[in-house]
DNA sequence: CCATTTTAGTTGCCTATGCAACAAAAATCT
DNA sequence: AGATTTTTGTTGCATAGGCAACTAAAATGG
């Protein structure tokens, strides 16, 4: 395990920082502004998108959006009453529950989707090249999978 | 202002946004398992510990600690019952307040610092060679000033 | 110089989210 | 099978942080 940490790579550090909270904050006050959920909500709906069937059992969803398992059951009341979600009781396992997008779920999706995306353009990719942006993915795909590794978050 | 967004810019956001949670996760959980403060705390003391005088008036270190004005204040009042700083009215403008860090504020820095480095260098720098690390630097020092242009968070 | 506007910081109220304790169901062990 | 342990989701309580309204002080302008 590396533990010395080179000035170059500290400063590497404070820049990625602080741009990501800069970007986050942008696009999250994007959403706001267009009167749209926040990323906790987009993450959480995109994952149900990506999953076959469109659902996903609760602590799945926490693990694939980033939170504790106490916090989902929270963000899945919030979405179930707005009816972008169902939650399912598991036929084949009475503790589990699934969370199933539903058609306005998708819909909402979208709308969000289009904010972030313009948002990501705006504040992230328009500052990238085709190349900055291979790097990137190169660099950050080994680094989220370390991090996985670590058990670090999700 | 360029808004396509081509699927590389786009996986490159992806594994950006999720390494960024789960490093910060990681080194928050680094920390509090050390029994230390959180990075936000850390934040200001360092804007503080580099400032001038080692104060700032309470508007300058929320824009530097990316916070609120609020959210600053209510970090100051944590801050200052623990003595790691100490609130100073301004002589030349009753309306300001100066946050002076303090010599515990300071040994306090030094401790949070200890553990936050080896998380910056496990988690985040283990993953990069020198090229890497010099790319990053550029890469997010353009989009940490771009984003400042924009009016994005700080 | 007083009235208005602007600026700096604080406070009330709200939301988000985590941890620890809990309940229910399943898995495991004997 | 029955007892114990583990897993899953939920809930109580706590902290963090934002927005809008407020207060005090300074700047502006008539």
């Amino acid at each position: 395990m590396k533990t010395s940490l080179p000035a170059g790579h500290l400063e590497a550090w404070r820049r990625f920082y602080v741009s990501f909270w800069r970007i986050y904050a942008a696009i999250e006050a994007d959403l706001a502004a267009a009167g749209l959920p926040s990323l906790a909500w987009y993450d959480a709906l995109y994952e149900l998108y990506l999953a076959p069937g469109r659902h996903l059992r609760m602590s799945e969803l926490a693990r694939c959006a980033l939170l504790s398992r106490s916090g989902l059951t929270r963000l899945v009341d919030k979405l179930e009453k707005e009816k972008l979600i169902e939650r399912r009781p598991c036929p084949a396992d009475g503790r589990v529950q699934h969370a199933q997008l539903t058609a306005k779920g998708v819909e909402t999706l979208r709308r969000i989707w289009a904010v972030y995306r313009a948002g990501i353009a705006r504040h992230f990719a328009a500052q990238l090249d085709d190349a900055d942006a291979g790097r990137l993915r190169e660099v950050f795909g080994r680094i989220s999978a370390a991090a996985e590794k670590t058990g670090a978050g999700a």
